[in-house]
DNA sequence: CCCCCCCC
């Protein structure tokens, strides 16, 4: 084993401000600074084998490295990105380094020891440091020398031009002489209220930099005055907020603190971000297919082309009496599934889909009805329509080529049953616990494999009315009959309707499946099946064996029928879906839980 | 100082 040589003497250096490329350092110690479990934090005690700093963070998106036990005691980290920036009482104490990106070069546990005898590098030797006069007098703590009463914008230009901006995780009500860079991550339209202790209006907006996040509001004069300049994206510097406690209750944000803009608050945009260090926004996308499986209320980033767009909608909330404007729209992806996403106010307003334009959002929030999912555009959500990346060009493409035609997943449709996600059941349980046998139908889910697709009967010839699905009568010279549109047509569209055995561990059973599963399980329009059903017999069998022996995610309502004196307890495919595995997973290693009582958290 | 986002 070869362990890495350490940068020896670089934090002398970069803790003077000189920018040093990929430094190779080691973690002496690593420990939690903030207890809140929703706004954890690592300090870290790290050397380069002449000098430690331990005024070292973990930029937050880091702390699963912790977690994952990646960052013990002497181990060799390679910084990838790090900024410095000066924390403390008014702006003028410690210099600490920010890590945002590093990798392990040699973990902990092959080093097994402290290299050299590192001493801290405020004791270190003049030609240790940095040779450029630039860098060394960016390291004089500016705002100390500042008059106390000095003018926002003399503070607001001298860190800038020192380049000398604190991180965010750094602010506290406990002083606020500092200056944030901090891009713009989403931006509220702007609200009125009035209630008993008054009325006014307010914008809110989400900030992040290197080292996190916050929630900023501005209130009344402030938010008329900083509306427009607020753009999301940007990045500002910005300075003099008051700091108060967040409520978490109303944030997900991963800051104990929130800020408001106060008649003080200076903010400027800064135009040169080429080579800065303020991340970009982070999506962390999701197929579309894979809301499915996720909780209710949970937040999905995810990429889709708006297929249909729904009409505007104005309603008036029944508890609160204040009315609201949405409009529905629906995406499709190359999961090919689909999914509604309810979009609010202006957004709703102003939203043309009929260029089915794609489709990026951020932090939108899962709804769940009757077994169906859908994603609302809530507070602090962000969508950007025909975003400039990689994902959406292939999108594109994906749609313009048909791809989105058969669309068969809808990840909102409804299974009836409760407000709840449907509970997962084997079908010997759902025979043993006599589901279907009450007034309304039961629902439940299960993993099963195909068994046997009958041919036969496996379409019907339909009314070609688009909202219509009634069996025809054939009337003979090409002209059928709809008896309930009560009108002759030259044409009919083709229905399906699957019956098939399917198997899990415990037992078998037949079951129904209506036109848009039948499609999804076939893979082909019942159009192409009912064409090949009635002239292709090879082709026929070669779309059916197809599905045999297939394992699916299977969604199913089960009710008892009457069938003249016969009651018949009867299953049919609400929808089906891939098997997502690491949900399917959870589910097993819950019902294991339950079952041994090992693992379980209690 | 808001913190509402319904209904099925």
């Amino acid at each position: 084993m070869v362990l890495a040589s350490l940068s020896t003497g670089v934090i002398a250096r970069i803790m003077h401000g000189e920018v040093v490329d990929a430094p190779v350092l080691q973690i002496l110690a690593i420990k939690k600074i903030n207890s809140a479990a929703d706004s954890e934090r690592y300090r870290i005690l790290i050397s380069d084998g002449k000098y430690f700093n331990s005024y070292a963070m973990l930029a937050s998106q880091l702390n699963v490295m912790q977690h994952n036990g990646e960052l013990e005691e002497f181990t060799i980290v390679q910084l990838d990105k790090y900024v410095t920036s000066l924390v403390g009482k008014d702006g003028a104490g410690k210099r600490v380094l920010i890590i945002s990106e590093l990798t392990v070069v040699n973990p902990g546990a092959e080093v097994k020891s402290k290299i050299g005898e590192p001493v801290t590098y405020e004791n270190a030797a003049k030609q240790d440091l940095a040779p450029k006069p630039a860098a060394t007098s960016n390291s004089k703590p500016v705002a100390k020398k500042e008059p106390i009463h000095n003018n926002n914008n003399v503070v607001m230009n001298s860190s800038i031009n020192s380049g000398m901006t604190h991180p965010i995780s750094s602010l506290s009500p406990y002083q606020n002489k500092w200056v944030i860079k901090a891009r713009v991550t989403s931006k509220s339209g702007i609200r009125t209220w009035s209630n008993a202790r008054g009325e006014g209006k307010l914008f809110s907006m989400d900030l992040m930099d290197e080292s996190g996040e916050i929630r900023a509001t501005a209130f009344k004069e402030q938010c008329d005055k900083f509306y427009d300049l607020i753009q999301v994206d940007s990045v500002y510097y910005i300075s003099k907020c008051q700091l108060k406690p967040a409520n978490k209750q109303y944030s997900s944000l991963n800051n104990a603190y929130e800020m408001t803009f106060s008649g003080e608050t200076v903010v400027q945009l800064c135009e040169d971000t080429d080579d800065d260090p303020i991340p970009e926004i982070k999506y962390n996308l999701v197929p579309i297919s894979d809301v499915s499986g996720m909780e209710n209320k949970a937040a999905v980033d995810t990429i889709g082309i708006c297929k249909e767009v729904g009409e505007l909608q104005s309603f008036v909330a029944r508890t609160t009496n204040k009315e609201f404007k949405k409009r529905d729209i629906t995406l499709v992806d190359m999961s090919n599934s689909a999914i509604s996403l309810t979009l609010w106010g202006d957004d709703a307003v102003n939203f043309d889909g009929h260029v089915q334009p794609v489709i990026l959002v951020k932090g939108t929030r899962i709804n769940e009805f009757n077994g169906g999912k859908s994603l609302s555009l809530g507070g602090g959500s962000i969508m950007k329509i025909n975003p400039d990346i990689p994902e959406a060009h292939k999108l594109r493409g994906w749609f313009d080529n048909g791809g989105g035609d058969s669309v068969a997943n809808m990840v909102s449709a409804r299974t009836g049953g409760g407000s709840f996600s449907t509970e997962w059941m084997t079908l010997k349980d759902a025979r043993a616990r006599n589901l279907g046998s009450g007034d309304k139908p039961d629902y439940f889910q299960c993993k099963a494999v195909v068994h046997i697709v009958k041919q036969e009967n496996a379409f019907y010839r339909a009314c070609p009315q688009s909202d219509c699905n009634k069996k025809v009568v054939d009337e003979g010279n090409d002209q059928f009959r709809c008896e309930k549109c009560n009108a002759l047509f030259p044409n009919f569209k083709y229905r399906l309707l699957i019956n098939m055995s399917i198997g899990d561990w415990t037992s078998n059973r037949w079951v129904s499946s209506f036109n848009e599963v039948g499609e999804q399980l076939l893979g082909h329009t019942s159009q192409e099946v009912g064409e090949a059903l009635e002239n292709d017999p090879a082709k026929a069998e070669q779309i059916f064996s197809a599905l045999n022996f297939t394992s699916h995610i299977f969604k199913l309502r089960c009710k008892n029928e009457v069938y003249g004196d016969m009651t018949r307890n009867k299953l049919t495919v609400q929808s089906v879906a891939p098997i997502n595995h690491k949900e399917y997973n959870k589910h097993l290693l819950k019902e294991l839980q339950e079952l041994t009582g090992i693992g379980s958290s209690n």
